[in-house]
Order: structure tokens, then sequence, then C-alpha cells
DNA sequence: TCAAAAGTGTTCAGGGTACACCCATGG
DNA sequence: CCATGGGTGTACCCTGAACACTTTTGA
């Protein structure tokens, strides 16, 4: 290291995840309810400072890990805050990632010890710091991502219905779509494989389970 | 401040800037070469520190303002690359920026006293650290972001004719377009003011200036 | 008068949207 | 036997792509 940097400044940087997760047919959020200063009994993203030898994206992923107990999560950066007044307890520039997951597969006991809570979208409380604005840029990225990309298999089990997958997309992009439309679409994408299995759980006749091909 | 934050380490971060600029119907990108180490000799993208009281995106511009002389330039954030090898000097997070501006009204003298050369695009020579990753991603970011934005007028002059407009579309998306579906396409944009004046240096008919109405 | 760039509409194909009925089965 | 959710095809519209000729005027 030489004097060029020394000149310098150095910042803490942290790491903001937003975690999207589908609960009962509605996209959620994991929150937590702040146990310290600054921001403290206040509604925030869950998030961490990035450590000595640790990439930014490695500090998003632990973070995910201690919350919710999942690995190798797909994520994406959605942009970095850099506003000296963010975090009033000190200058923090953070990095806010979007994440994906399957509410079925995480681990509740984490989230509760984390001071966390899975919150409906549309009942969201107002947060602290400048995360209100961080959560509404992942939602852009959100629905921008999903005409592009067959990301939202990630909110899904292995398997799972055509009913299932028109329903996550709906509570994504907050409108109803027509069952026809929808599923030729989705066979055009050409990515899904038949199991041939019935899931008889919420119909007489059954469902076909369908599962991501492995490529994607 | 308190323990909660010393706990933790702090980083260098910096800016780096990708900017583009059309220059000879070629769309060109501002380059350095580097005069110290580490990368010395080397081409790179220009680049500076994040210091205590600034914010990041004030930071991309102060940088750019250093290299062109241009103030108040539209920037967007393209990434954040925070591997802990990416600078071999130390660990440095660099927030990536992308800057559209029109060749014409840039400071020579600014750029080649930062030892900086507009290169174009088809001719870029292999740059330093990861930085070819990042012009990587700006462009990316500049052909999706064409379709949905008008943000190429930042490369034209206050008034301009709608050749000069369709080549700079040319050059960013690097296929030729055909006039009237262009024009129409512009039309439909409705952002363009006639100001009923004629550009006569490149034809004897005359060309129309138009110039991008002011809400835009 | 001619060379050189400006300007202008129509046709066609493909993708997206609207829309209604039969199927299988457990109770 | 019927209520419940699963599954399927067609007609229309609109957007995007292909395509050629007339106008103006300085040299």
């Amino acid at each position: 290291m030489n004097e060029y940097y020394n000149e310098h400044s150095r910042h803490y940087v942290g790491v903001d995840c937003v975690i999207f997760g589908l609960c009962e047919g509605k996209l959620n959020i994991l929150l937590i309810k702040r146990k310290m200063m600054p921001g403290k009994d206040r509604w925030s993203l869950m998030g961490g400072f990035v450590e000595e030898d640790e990439s930014v994206d490695d500090a998003a992923q632990r973070v995910l890990y201690q919350l919710t107990g999942l690995e190798n999560v797909y994520m994406d950066q959605v942009g970095t805050f850099g506003e000296p007044g963010r975090d009033p307890g000190a200058r923090v520039i953070s990095v806010a990632y979007c994440a994906l997951i399957n509410f079925d597969e995480h681990d509740r006991q984490r989230v509760s010890d984390n001071n966390a809570l899975w919150v409906p979208l549309d009942e969201m409380p107002t947060l602290a710091f400048d995360h209100p604005q961080i959560v509404a840029k992942a939602l852009e990225w959100l629905r921008e991502k999903v005409h592009r990309r067959p990301i939202v298999f990630r909110f899904l089990p292995e398997l799972f219905t055509l009913r299932q997958l028109q329903s996550v997309y709906e509570a994504i992009l907050g409108e109803d779509l027509d069952k026809r439309n929808f599923r030729k679409r989705i066979a055009e994408m050409d990515v899904l494989e038949n199991t041939g299995i019935k899931d008889k759980r919420h119909s007489k006749r059954g469902a076909t389970l369908y599962k991501l091909r492995i490529e994607n």
C-alpha cells in the first residue's frame, strides 16, 4: 500500500438485503425490528458490514444466511446508497441487494432470533433511514426482471403447479393474468418439465406438477 | 458513533467513470493512461475516492468534472465492484458510474492534462484491473436504457438534425436503422420541438434543426 | 441540370390480448 | 350427480419491420 491511498478516507461499507418471499399468495418482505441504536424499535431491512477480506457479494450472502439459514441464493445488486447522512449513527455506504427465496425452506427460528418478521408488501410499515427508497428500487428491479428472466421459480418449491406459478406472477405484478395466455407464454419459454405427478391437495381432478429444467 | 460500528472494518471507496461521447459518428470512451502504480502505463477508467463528507454520487460528479470540466451531467450507477483483490494496491470497493457527454462541450485541456484519450469503442485496448467488466456492464446498461428513456440527446448539442440523432442511435446499438421507421418512432416519443431553423452545412436543401422539449 | 441529402406512407407478419367451454374426480 | 378447480384454441388488434420515390437547392 502506498501514499496514493493514504491520503483518502476510509468508510464503513454495509450491505442491506431486500428479501422477498411468497406467503399465502402474497408477496412478502422480511423486515427486522431494530434492537439497537440508531433506529431502535423501528422497522428496517436486514443489514451488515463488509469485513476485511470479504467481497461485497459475499457479505450479502452472509447476512442472508444469518437471517434465513439459506445459502447460495440468487441475489442481485439493486444499487448503492452513499449520502453522508443516510445512517445517523456513522457514515455508512451501503450496497443494496435483492433476494428471492422460497418461504417454506427458510429457517423460522433464525428469523425470530433476529427479531424479524415477514410482512406483506401492502402492509409494509414506514422503514427507518433511506430504506424506503431501497425497497422501492428493489421492487422496480424485480418487476422489470420478471419480464426478461425466469427468476420467479426461486419463490417456489422444486415441484409446483401452473396455478401456483401464475399466482406468483400475479403477486409480483399486482394484477390478475389470463389463464390461457399465461400458460401459452410459459410454454413458449420452454423451461418447464412435466413430472407427470398430480397434486390433488387443491382439486379433485389434480393439477400437474412441473419443475424447472436444470439449465435454468 | 458507538461500539456497534467500531467492531467493523473500514474501506476505501472509489468511483470509476465510464464516460461515453460521440466523435466522428462513433461511440467513444474516455480512458486514461495511468501515470502511477498500480497499473502504471496501462489504460483504465478515470476514478477517484469518496471523501469524508461527500456522497458517492457527488464523488462521481467531481471526478467527471476534473477530467472534462463538465458539471451537472447525467450520470447513473451501473454497479458496485467489491472483490477484495480487484485493486492490487489496496482494498478498494468501487462504484461504477456511466456518463453521456457532448463531445464538443468538454474541456480538451483537462483531458490531456490527465493523460486521457478518447478511444472508439471498437478500438478499445485491454483495460487494467476489473475495468473490462465495468465497461461491459456500462455498455449493456446504455443499450438497454436507450430503448426506454430519451437519454441519447445528452450526446448532442442543443440543436440537432434528425440525421444526427439517428447516427447516435446507430452508433450505440451498432446497427443501421431504417430512416422512415426511425423518424416515426421519434415522432411518437413526442419529445422534440421543431425550431424551424435549417442546417445547411451538410446538404443543399438543409435539414431541420430540432431541440429537446424542456420537460425531458 | 444534376448530385446529394432531406423528407414522407403503406403493406405485412408476428406477438399480445380478449374471451368460453369441456374435463376429471371426490364427496 | 354436481361442485370445484384443471385444462385447452381462436379471432382480433396493434406494434414493429420492410421497402422507394419526390423535394430542394448549391454548385
